[in-house]
DNA sequence: GGAAAGACATTTTTT
DNA sequence: ATGTCTTTCC
């Protein structure tokens, strides 16, 4: 068997419909003839295949393209399943895309039957967050009770059913009044504004099928089959618009990996792919259980990990590949450190032949970023962040967005708060709020409000503030709605946003300018690309984008993203850092048994992201905002066999000294200062020494005692045994359980 | 009304 | 350490 990756066989459809590079589990999926099919697909067992070659093979039969809907975890997913279909005739016609773009699509045009504008604005968490604080305002609620994001979390938790642990706990005092008039106010102010959340495209897509049955007939007859990719990050919502699209003589598919449920606390229910033969009694099931991705030492570990998991979905993965590489797992002192190895481990990986961009670095949260970034910047090592800060999520490009919302929509009111007074129009919050009154006293939406800016009494400059601001709104919906950048720039230009930043004294706005240049590239671009496409349609491509969206291969750096955004990915070489308590799992998920295991299998999916070399890190002590805490490994480290591991201490990896002459910085390059371990290996030394000595004096330890390993972090003395260099000590760690160690090696802190 | 300075909390993951 | 929200002063 092959233990290289690129040599297994394109899951594009064989144009001659042959399934010969299929194995049986595989081809069954493939060419399933009930009407419910549930495929069960572990990591890197081939799942996008199955999934592309079952609707060649549908097409095959007989199925008109047309009548295929193809739903995905992100547009990304989609695309590239339309690019794989794109060979076979008709194929362009499938419908693919998310939950979220299919409930678009259909509001778009039967809206109007629920009574939804067409025309209507989908919002996202920041323009939510705003519509919310300024509700918070004119109620006069103090922001501290239900702070804005809890009350948005709870909101959304309400809308979806509320299964599971509440984001809010409406128990406490005086929160619950508040909470629900924030609630009823936020649902009625979307509602007035032609607004929809994330959450209002997949309910009132339900709505719409359930009130209108002769749409959904539309539907059912349209659609001969459904195929949902990971189905376990699906929610009740979801699952219920499914049943909904879904014809009594329609097929379908669903795809998906219970040990890769990542979204509970999105809402996602693991029961839904659990439980599919519950909503499809005559639903058969296939599993693919041969993992191509990685070798055997990794699938063993990953495997090792997940085991540990109760209530799972039997399946145990396995590889013909050779055992390849120990997993590599390194102890660093601190969060300095852990940079330094994951630079040194890149330039390893580097020095035997592999491209930048075969690797991958995970972390638990964006955050850490920060401490990797910092260090491959000094070694020079190029990288690319993915998910952070995203194009469209960067203020100066949601405030361009806004301004064209607000042409497409004059009553999204988000839209409207965010850029009246961007640039400065001397509208300030106190016109608002007498905005906001005349707007509540006459019913109005806050845009429509506005051109009566005099009668709710604001102050001359102001009114003339906002005149001038909706003139120019009007000016430019007298434009065509196609092409799209001609309509940004006419904003730009003549909202004079442009200008402001152009001669801004502050650098950052510099660079502001740039990337609000790059949106209408973009705009130019999506001109091009779709020639009919008007300013809604690019509206609503920028709000469905997501993170994941964004990543691209092949770029030549080293990739850095979360565990999350790694999904449904994969690297010749993977590198997971902060392997913790507190990241794996986090911290935040302590004490919650379903939250626990979710934990687990985040690390599964990071560690099944890996082909052929996996390297784990953790810190010893870290730095946080609170200042440097103690860092236990993650529990999930134990739970794989030794034999797969190869154990390394940061101080093994050798002094700077490894670092080749070649990849030696330029000293004068840089504005960083190296960690002192690296710079200046005398005082790593030193240090060193120092530890030493404080061991030595030891701090004559009583069992019973609580004390603190820098490896295993705290525990309880249990016993002494033996004297002097032979010392030994059991000790009881919390996260380890017993462990007997030699005294003099040990490292102890006596804790209080 | 706006700018600047200061207080303050913030860190999970995101369609 | 950073960014956001609040306060203060012009």
């Amino acid at each position: 068997m092959s233990t290289n990756p690129y040599a297994h066989p394109n899951p594009s459809p064989q144009p001659d419909g042959s399934l010969g590079d299929l194995n049986d589990a595989q081809r069954g999926a493939v060419t399933h003839a009930g009407d419910a099919l549930l495929v069960v697909a572990g990591a890197g067992t081939g799942k996008t295949r199955v999934l592309t070659r079952r609707v060649a093979w549908l097409i095959q039969q007989g199925l008109a393209p047309y009548r295929i809907l193809a739903i995905t975890f992100t547009n990304k997913a989609a695309d590239e399943l339309k690019r794989r279909l794109e060979e076979l005739p008709g194929g362009a016609q499938v419908w693919a895309g998310t939950f979220h773009r299919f409930g678009s699509f259909l509001l778009r045009r039967h809206g109007a039957d629920i009574g939804i504008d067409p025309g209507f604005t989908i919002l996202d968490r920041d323009d939510q967050l705003s519509i919310l604080k300024a509700i918070y305002k004119d109620l006069d609620i103090d922001p501290a009770t239900p702070r804005p994001v809890e009350a948005l979390s709870m909101i959304s938790h309400v809308k979806n059913g509320g299964g599971g642990r509440p984001p809010l706990d409406l128990t406490a005092p005086g929160i619950a009044a508040s909470f629900d008039a924030l609630r009823e106010h936020y649902i009625a102010r979307l509602r007035q504004a032609d607004l929809l959340d994330f959450d209002d495209l997949l309910l009132e897509t339900v709505r719409l099928l359930t009130e209108c049955p002769h749409i959904a007939e539309q539907y059912h007859q349209r659609f001969g089959h459904v195929l949902v990719d990971e189905y376990q990050d699906t929610n009740v919502v979801q699952r219920d618009l499914l049943l909904r699209v879904l014809g009594p003589d329609a097929g379908i598919t669903v795809v998906g990996d219970p040990d890769q449920s990542i979204y509970r606390w999105r809402g996602a229910a693991v029961r839904n792919i659990l439980e599919f033969d519950q909503d499809f009694p005559d639903a058969e099931q296939v599993l693919l259980e041969r993992n191509y991705r990685s070798t055997g030492h990794i699938l063993g570990a990953a495997e090792s990990v997940i085991e540990r998991n109760k209530g799972r979905h039997a399946k145990r993965l396995f590889t013909e590949q050779d055992d390849g590489a120990l997993v590599k797992l390194t102890r660093c002192r601190n969060g300095e450190d852990e940079g330094t190895v994951a630079a040194q481990q890149i330039a390893n990986w580097q020095d035997a032949g592999r491209r930048l961009d075969q690797i991958a670095v995970f972390y638990r949260v964006n955050s850490m970023s920060r401490g990797i970034e910092l260090a491959l910047n000094q070694r020079r090592i190029p990288y690319v962040v993915v998910a952070g800060t995203e194009f469209f999520q960067r203020r100066e490009v949601k405030d361009a967005l806004a301004y064209a919302r607000l042409v497409a929509n004059p009553k999204d009111e988000a839209a409207f708060l965010r850029v009246v007074n961007k640039p400065r129009r001397g509208v300030g919050a106190a016109s608002l709020r007498k905005l906001r009154d005349f707007a509540a006293m006459h019913d109005l939406a806050l845009g429509t409000a506005a051109s009566r800016a005099e009668e709710a009494g604001m102050s001359k400059r102001a009114a003339n503030g906002v005149k001038r601001f909706l003139a120019l709104l009007e000016r430019v919906r007298a434009m065509p709605v196609a092409p799209v950048a001609p309509i940004l720039e006419a904003l730009l230009e003549g909202s004079e946003y442009r200008a402001t930043l152009q001669d801004s004294p502050d650098d950052l706005d510099r660079s502001r300018l740039e990337n609000v240049d790059e949106l209408v590239a973009y705009a130019r671009e999506f001109g091009k690309q779709e020639p009919e496409g008007d300013l809604r349609t690019f509206l609503e491509r920028a709000a469905l984008v997501s993170d994941q969206d964004g990543y691209e291969r092949g770029t030549g750096r080293v990739s850095l993203m979360s565990v999350h955004a790694a999904k449904g990915l994969e690297f010749p070489c993977v590198l997971i850092t902060g392997a913790e308590m507190g990241y794996f799992p986090h911290a935040r998920s302590l004490g919650d048994p379903a939250g626990e295991e979710e934990e687990r299998r985040l690390f599964y999916v990071a560690m099944t992201r890996a082909q052929e070399e996996l390297s784990v890190t953790h810190a010893a002590r870290r730095q946080t905002y609170m200042g440097e805490e103690h860092r236990v490994p993650s529990p999930y480290l134990n739970d794989v066999p030794s034999s797969r591991l190869d154990n390394q201490d940061f101080a093994a990896w050798g002094a700077p000294a490894a670092w080749s002459e070649a990849r030696q910085p330029d000293p004068d390059a840089f504005d960083f200062e190296l960690p002192a371990s690296a710079s200046h290996p005398s005082e790593a030394m030193a240090a060193l020494q120092h530890e030493a000595a404080v061991r030595e004096s030891g701090p004559g330890l009583e069992v019973g005692e609580r004390v603190l390993h820098p490896y295993f972090g705290a525990g309880r003395l249990e016993a002494v045994s033996g004297a002097g260099e032979d010392a030994r000590v059991t000790i009881d760690f919390d996260a380890f359980g017993q462990k007997q160690l030699l005294l003099r090696h040990a490292r102890l802190e006596k804790l209080p």
